[in-house]
DNA sequence: TCCTGTGAACTCATTCACAGCC
DNA sequence: GGCTGTGAATGAGTTCACAGGA
């Protein structure tokens, strides 16, 4: 076969493709069975030209003068974002946040699925989040083994972070989903990413103070204009 | 005076900064008094180079030769960052994720303050959630006035995050975060940043997924690669 | 000699504008 | 006519390399 793999889809467009699929759905549940470039970007909050181009990278899927089949792009983004296989998550730290992520496992084709949660607190220890039971710590390296998991979120306080950290790397984790408000040291070869909640905050506080200090002058109104996604931070190899 | 005024800072920068803040305030509890940009940026997980073209925004900061002094670095990024006069924020959706994202508001000089809770469940309403009662959301015109917010936060199911919102920004808030999973439709002028875990899993399995595909060949070791912070996306003025 | 501050190169990503097909 | 696919242009942001001061 000639390869027919996705290649090199740049980061910030994968991210945008799990929105697109998302909105899709929501198409498909309507009964459309078709929409234009026009129509999925408004919706997902982007540039069509933009949205278009994402999608190329997918090879053509629309048809010229008509649009993009809901059907066929949603399974096309549903495999090739991982799809049929999804990647088993173990996630630790099940607090608040923990427990809000834990529920998002609940889609199917998303490309994950959590397989275990762990935490410290005896009290939270056996009980049940998201249909899973919430297993000790200390099982960790355990779980890890058995369930394969190549996916690790952290959710726990900052102090125990790294420490969490490292043991999943030692046992084979290479991504990390990193939401305590601390840099993790790993090794080459293991992708973290980091979401910092209060951080967002803090931009979205300082930009809207600016534009009190700021007597609304200079720029006129743009009327719509979006950014991508990042949102993380990465290190460690591709 | 000679407008002194942070003037122009790149979004990217501005959540860096937030990250040296929090670095600098544990510097200083350890009784630190100096560091260099190498060991800040090691810190916060960033680039030397970058973290000095960062700090270069307030003008000049540091010492050549010797580094930044801890507490003036510290004081000035807090300032800069809205230190003095916080900017009130209301949290709407009092759930698993609303009441983790309400606990951050606990740190000072961080340039938000949460000053309501709202949320629709009886069971909520009424509860206390780090420090404030939750009250219901048929009070967020009243309470949005009497507090002027200028911040909202939205952190309900996504059926009604875009009513919830309407309702916002008709009572003047302009600047909104948004960890719904739907792209809110706002008025000109209005700032929307989008934080969407769900969309940060798959695409941390995507990566984790392309990397088992590929023969590990191709690319050899990055040591330490970060970028900037994003995480959002954005729509409005400015 | 140390480390900061910064112009300049470079990489990555979004937007524009139009060619191509239905 | 309408809408997709895409090369080219633009812009933002990061890294490099060195000038400049303690």
């Amino acid at each position: 076969m000639p390869e027919s793999r996705p290649r090199n889809i740049p980061e910030a467009t994968v991210a945008r493709l799990a929105v697109y699929l998302r909105v899709l759905a929501g198409l498909a549940d309507d009964g459309r069975s078709h929409v234009s470039s026009g129509e999925l970007a408004t919706a997902a909050g982007v540039n069509p030209a933009g949205l278009r181009k994402d999608l190329s990278h997918l090879g053509p899927c629309g048809v010229r003068g008509v649009g993009y089949s809901v059907a066929s792009l949603r399974d096309r983004l549903t495999e090739t974002l991982g799809g049929a296989r999804s990647r088993p998550c173990v996630l630790v730290g099940v607090g608040r946040l923990g427990s809000a992520l834990a529920d998002y496992s609940g889609f199917p084709g998303r490309g994950f699925e959590f397989v275990a949660l762990l935490d410290t607190d005896p009290a939270t220890v056996g009980s049940s989040v998201a249909g899973l039971t919430v297993a000790p710590v200390a099982e960790l390296e355990t779980v890890v083994a058995e369930t394969r998991a190549s996916i690790g979120v952290i959710t726990t306080p900052a102090e125990v972070a790294q420490s969490v950290c490292d043991r999943l790397v030692a046992v084979g984790v290479r991504s990390i989903l990193n939401f305590a408000p601390v840099a993790l040291a790993v090794p080459a070869g293991v992708d973290v990413r980091k979401v910092d909640l209060s951080v967002e905050l803090q931009v979205l506080a300082f930009l809207d103070q600016q534009r009190d200090s700021t007597p609304s002058a200079v720029e006129p109104n743009r009327v719509e204009r979006v950014r991508p996604l990042p949102s993380t931070a990465r290190a460690g190899v591709r």
